[in-house]
DNA sequence: TGCCAGGCCCTCTTTAGGGCCTT
């Protein structure tokens, strides 16, 4: 069964390229709906954490001062998740920091796999959440708890909870026998009204090719 | 709890503006 990595980052601030950092990331593998690997580390990468993030966090200028380089545990993430198509909730954000530190150690960003959205795919099958952060769609589906909210492997614990959430709908919701990853970053750009379509010429494709 | 950005999405829109989401 196909792998997907979930994924998540703790930085600095919102804008690598107003230099902003990232300080923790962790990656949750699934297999179907079960996790079946880790991978969660904090990263030294020379800068200061404001008062307010080390708040945010829980992550701290102490914390990370004892951490590893940035560039070791990026590089050790790329090993980790190779190949593996990947997920994040508003994945935009994370995406643009997977590419700036790994564009660090001279990875070209034409290596980077699509992200699948899950906060993109919430918003399109639960018109009636009313949030769409991490916890309040949490609190939503009634996800078990992973520990202290906004810590990188909390987070993704969660993201992948929400993931196998979301793919169980699709395929109880329209009738398909499986959810893959191609199929949600395809449905994560269709309007809402669009999906029965979009599945339905996906699984065409798939029956023709 | 805020600011910084970027992208999505809705509406009192489309020659635009503002809220949401990520840290």
């Amino acid at each position: 069964m196909k792998r997907i990595g979930v994924i998540d980052f703790e930085t600095t601030g919102l804008s690598p390229a107003q230099g902003d950092r990232a300080t923790e990331i962790a990656i949750v593998v699934l297999e179907g709906s079960q996790v079946v690997d880790r991978f969660q580390s904090l990263m030294n990468a020379g800068v200061r954490i404001s008062p307010f993030i080390e708040d945010y966090t829980g992550i701290s200028n102490d914390m990370i001062r004892c951490a590893p380089p940035a560039g070791q545990v990026m590089a050790e993430a790329a090993r980790f998740v190779q190949g593996m198509p990947l997920v994040a909730h508003n994945a935009s954000f994370d995406q643009r920091f997977w590419a700036a530190e790994l564009a660090r150690l001279g990875t070209g960003a034409s290596e980077l796999p699509p992200f699948a959205c899950t906060m993109l795919l919430s918003r399109r099958l639960y018109p009636q959440a009313g949030s769409y952060r991490l916890g309040s769609l949490a609190a939503f589906h009634a996800l078990p708890p992973a520990g202290r909210a906004h810590r990188a492997l909390a987070d993704a614990e969660v993201t992948a909870a929400l993931l196998s959430r979301i793919r169980s709908d699709i395929r109880a919701q329209f009738d398909v026998q499986e959810a893959p990853h191609d199929l949600l970053v395809k449905l994560q750009r269709s309007p809402r009204k669009a999906l029965p379509k979009a599945i339905q010429a996906y699984f065409d494709a798939l029956r023709d090719a």
